[in-house]
DNA sequence: CCTATACTTACGAACGCTCGTTAGCCTTAA
DNA sequence: TTAAGGCTAACGAGCGTTCGTAAGTATAGG
């Protein structure tokens, strides 16, 4: 359980790690933008790549907490899958920084935070696989593996463009995927 | 025109800016994968940003080329789009860390050369959308500035996981994502 | 109610080190 | 003889982090 103010200098770095990326923000550049000297963030938190891990980690809690949700419900898979787009865009849309962070700057946490968020991003690729397979068990020519790849490729650049300012909802955005991932660009005919 | 012995410099930065990132690669890592001493490489660069820039530039060229060369043949609007993204694919696979450093580093120039390069990506893109428009002339159902930023957004992700080494070729990969990209994933029959 | 104690949060200075870059000198080959 | 390309040494700035200290707040004992 962390401290208001150590969630406050967690969401401030967060945005700076997302805008200037983790090694072209300073210390002092975080201190600033929270009105602190340097030196006195060190009263809330043990090291810089702390803050990475806790913003990284919280993400991958929000991917996972996501998925679990989606599949605890009884769905047909198609709909299943459609919930876990829309899910895995909405994680990104809802704390764009973190997401940032998370695709963006992990690769410089340290052994053994590394591994552990590696592990953890495994897992949740390995879930949602899952609910890829079930709904195109019926499309022999698909690999449910590829599938998913192009999925979360798709969905994860969403972090380099999106803004939640911006005129597109998130659901509205995910569901557009959504219909030329099922049914292709190439619709002589509109989906019915 | 730069010399031989710079090309190799700008190789090696290319490979260490991708692999570390260009903030956490010092120019002094950089001459010592290259066997000289720090102040060395000023002997043939003005300044670590034109390392960054020249590779960030060069792949800029590289895909603006590729797609020029996409549409002088005079083939149907499918194939356009269906080379155009094996081509895509290409550039990134054939270099992996330029691509890298294109994708992941750019922001860290400063003006002007940020601004160059946003451009020349902007245009890259509008570019790509009329093959993308071309191709979905006949599906009313389908928006090409979303099937555009749907393709580019599966395939720029690429270089976070692809391996030139592995037993995927990027035409086979590329094949792979244009049959579901075009088809759905949800494909009772196979293409025929 | 008052006082003693501890905890929290911040300051401001400093530490050792690394950064990108520059200057001047030396060697080699044309 | 000149020029290219390397060397060593150094510059000022900034890095993440630690330190001693102090003000403010909460808690507990009498």
């Amino acid at each position: 359980m962390e401290s208001a103010r150590k969630q406050e200098i967690i969401a401030e770095a967060a945005q700076l790690f997302a805008t200037r990326g983790y090694h072209a923000t300073s210390m002092r550049d975080l201190a600033k933008a929270l009105a602190l000297q340097g030196g006195s963030l060190y009263s809330h938190i043990d090291s810089k790549e702390e803050l990475l891990w806790l913003i990284v980690d919280e993400a991958a809690s929000q991917f996972l907490a996501m998925l679990h949700a989606v599949t605890a419900s009884d769905t047909p898979p198609e709909a299943t899958l459609r919930d876990a787009v829309r899910g895995h865009v909405g994680v990104i849309a809802n704390d764009l920084a973190a997401a940032t962070v998370y695709f963006h700057e992990w690769r410089f946490l340290t052994e053994p935070r590394r591994s552990a968020f590696l592990a953890r991003r495994r897992d949740y690729e390995a879930r949602f696989r899952q609910i890829v397979a079930a709904a195109v068990v019926d499309s022999p020519a698909v690999d449910p593996k590829w599938a998913t790849t192009l999925i979360l490729s798709a969905t994860n650049w969403l972090y380099q463009w999106y803004d939640p300012a911006g005129p597109l909802p998130p659901d509205e955005l995910a569901d557009r995927y959504i219909t030329m991932l099922f049914h292709g660009i190439l619709m002589p005919q509109p989906v019915p």
